[in-house]
DNA sequence: GTCTATATGCTGATAGAC
DNA sequence: GTCTATCAGCATATAGAC
C-alpha cells in the first residue's frame, strides 16, 4: 500500500476552497489578500499556488462549482407531475438548498463583477440554465391554466428574487423555523402566480 | 461681486461624488482605488482629501445620502387612504425610485460589509425605517381585512427583495417600459399578499 | 508539500511648493 | 485648490532551498 507520508494534497486542497469561501462571503474577493486565506489554512502564501494558479481562478472555481452543484441537486430531485406541486417543490427546495450554504449563495450574487469576461460568460449560462427550471414551471402551469402569468420571464425572475431574499435575513435559531419560512414563502409564490 | 476665481469646491466635490458611485457600482469599493476615482475626476489624488476625510467615509456619505434622499422621497409622496391603493402606490414608487438610480441602489446593497461597524449600524437604521414604511402598510390592510398576510415582516422582507431585484435584470429600452413592468410586479405583489 | 525570500507594483494618506 | 513627491505598507506571484 503507498501511503503519501507528509502528503496533504487531498486535504489542503478543500481546506483552501474552504477558508476562500468563508473569507469573500465575509469580507468580498477584492478586500481578501491570498495571505490571509494562506493563514486562515495555516500554511504560507506561497503553497497556495499549488491548488490553484491565480486568484481569480480561485473565485471562478468556487462559482463554477456552487452553481453546478444547484443544478445537479435539482436535477436529481423527484419532480411531480402537477404544476402546482411542481413550484411549490421548487420553491422548498430553493430555500432549503440556499439555507443550507449562504457563504456560496452570496459569493455567487456578489461577485459576479469581480469574475473575467470568459468565467463570467460561463457562470452566467449556468444561472440561467438555473432559472430556466423554473420558467419550464411556469410556462405548464400557465398552458394548463393553472398560473396566470402575465410575462414568464419577469416572473421568474421575480419569484427567484423573493425566494433568495430569505439569505438576506434569516438567522439560524431565530423567531423562525425553516420550515415555517419556507411555508411562508410558499403561500405568497402561489398568489404572485395567480393560483 | 466676489468671483471665486479658479476655484473649484462647489464643482469638484459633487464630482468627486459623481465618480465614486460609479466606480464603487462597477467595481467595487474595495477594488477602487482613491487614484483612479481621482484620474475620473481629472484631478490628482491628493487633491480629493479636500472633499472627504478618508475612503471610509466618501463611501457612508454615499449610503447614508442615498439612504436619506429615499425616504424623503416617499414621505414627500400624496398616499392614498385604501390599504390596497397604498400598497400599490409602494409598489410602483419603489420601482420608479431604484430604476432612477441603479448605481446608488447597488452600492447601498452590495457594500454593507465594507462599512465600519458605527457606519453600518446608521446606514442599518436608515434602511429599517424604509422597511417599515412598507410593514405598516401591510399592518393597516391586515386589519382591515384586505390582505392575507401570515408574518407582516416576512412579507416586508419579500415585496422589497421582490421589487428590488428589478435593477438586477432590467435594462433600459429592453423589451418592457418601465411602466410594463411596474404592473406586472404589482400584479404579482398584489396575489402575494392575498388580496 | 511547504517553506523563506524576493520581485514588482499599487495602496491610502500626508507634506509642502505654487 | 491643485500639484508633485513621498512614506510605509501590503498586494500577487515566483524562485529556489529543504
Amino acid at each position: 500500500m503507498a501511503r503519501k507520508t507528509g502528503s496533504h494534497s487531498n486535504i489542503t486542497g478543500p481546506l483552501v476552497r474552504q477558508a476562500a469561501v468563508r473569507l469573500f462571503a465575509r469580507h468580498g474577493y477584492a478586500a481578501v489578500s491570498m495571505r490571509r486565506i494562506a493563514a486562515e489554512v495555516g500554511v504560507q502564501a506561497g503553497a497556495l499556488y499549488l491548488y490553484t494558479p491565480d486568484k481569480q481562478t480561485l473565485l471562478f472555481d468556487l462559482m463554477r462549482e456552487h452553481l453546478e452543484t444547484l443544478l445537479q441537486a435539482w436535477e436529481r430531485e423527484q419532480k411531480p407531475d402537477d404544476p402546482l406541486a411542481r413550484l411549490e417543490h421548487f420553491c422548498r427546495f430553493h430555500i432549503a438548498y440556499h439555507l443550507e450554504r449562504p457563504e456560496s449563495v452570496f459569493i455567487a450574487y456578489m461577485e459576479l463583477r469581480n469574475l473575467a469576461p470568459d468565467n463570467f460568460r460561463i457562470v452566467e449560462k449556468l444561472r440561467r440554465r438555473y432559472e430556466d427550471a423554473l420558467e419550464s414551471i411556469l410556462a405548464d402551469g400557465q398552458e394548463a391554466g393553472v398560473f396566470n402569468v402575465p410575462d414568464r420571464r419577469l416572473a421568474t425572475m421575480a419569484l427567484i428574487a423573493m425566494l433568495t431574499g430569505v439569505n438576506t435575513w434569516y438567522q439560524e435559531g431565530g423567531r423562525l423555523s425553516r420550515e415555517r419560512v419556507a411555508d411562508i414563502y410558499w403561500d405568497m409564490a402561489r398568489g404572485a402566480v395567480g393560483a
